[in-house]
DNA sequence: GTCTATACGCCGATAGAC
DNA sequence: GTCTATCGGCGTATAGAC
């Protein structure tokens, strides 16, 4: 069972069960739509009862799945960071990245794109304003500071580069474009690369 | 004509109440963190019950809203689309009609772009496919046909053209811009043309 | 034709037997 | 620590009085 989360490997695998059936479910279906059965059943479980030894309560899943791929992207993004200098560079592998988790975990991916989170986790923090979307964000500013990208409001830039990209990948998401991610990247990189880089570089 | 017309009147407007705060209360809560109460008790009903004089079911009012805001979309467009001839024109009418409601009628907006339609109305055709958003996709495809726009997939165009456009709207729906949807305009329009257009404009 | 009262189901959550 | 049984409540929907 290849798990794109890293979770704490040292608890129940059970648990770790609950968290993988609640994210296909919920993105499939929606969070209102999911009840504690659907997951239980989806588990592997028995009984909705079992579920309460793991988690006290529904949401509690929601939101342990939201911080495990928020943890985990972060970690992604630091390794990014420290193995490249150049916001391109950066940019490229956060792109790559996203574009990857797109074909191999979708739900993963409906989650951080599509789902409206707020509406379940009311307390959870808009997810860019979480440190793994604020680094995202550093990078472009950088970018600019350092004249890769254009000189124009860094959140703008931001929106209109991940405009591209996100948008591109919930078209996948949703089977609104034919193929997989993956025969998409190289092309909607560049689109949304000379979108923001200051000088356009060959297409 | 006129002693009735208060009954009907009023009745209609009842009704019309009716979807006005639910749209609202939709767009800020979600769907199923709606309960007909909150509706009854925002469109200054006494009970729920009175509801039912309008509509069948809780569903049945988010269908009517919906088929409502894309009638609405659909004779707008074909307003734009009778108007102006170029591609460039009509997508531009397209894009100011969006902004335009992002800051005038934006819980209109929140149901287009953000909220998880298929979730609550799963019988209801994806948004893409709907008649307003292909009428768009046909003057992306008539704008390469007349080498107004770059030949690549019309898809493609459409998904790059409108992740730009799009996601900035829903930035400031999401207030993660500072100002409002008319101040990122002409800006944002030009960035996503300039995306698409065969011979890149002065910026 | 508007409101009171209520039915009914589903779901989240708990208690307690074993 | 796993399952049976059940509770309590909310929310949709309806029946029927006036």
């Amino acid at each position: 069972m290849e798990q794109e989360l890293n979770t704490t490997q040292s608890k129940s695998e059970q648990q770790n069960e609950i968290l993988v059936a609640a994210l296909k479910l919920f993105a499939e279906k929606g969070y209102f739509n999911t009840s504690l059965t659907d997951i239980a059943e989806a588990a592997g479980i028995k009984t909705v009862s079992a579920i309460y030894q793991h988690f006290g309560s529904k949401q509690s899943i929601a939101n342990k799945l939201y911080e495990n791929i928020l943890d985990s992207l972060n970690v992604s993004i630091d390794d990014i960071r420290r193995r490249t200098q150049k916001s391109s560079e950066q940019l490229r592998g956060v792109v790559d990245l996203f574009f990857k988790l797109t074909d191999d975990a979708p739900y993963i991916m409906k989650f951080l794109l599509v789902m409206p989170i707020h509406e379940f986790l009311p307390d959870q923090k808009p997810i860019l304003q979480t440190s793994a979307f604020t680094k995202i964000l550093k990078i472009i500013q950088s970018g600019i500071r350092n004249s890769e990208i254009r000189n124009i409001d860094p959140a703008l830039a931001n929106t209109y580069f991940f405009g591209i990209i996100n948008n591109t990948l919930m078209m996948v998401l949703a089977d609104e474009l034919d193929k997989n991610a993956e025969a998409y990247r190289s092309q909607t990189w560049l689109a949304a690369w000379n979108m923001i880089a200051k000088k356009s570089s060959v297409f």
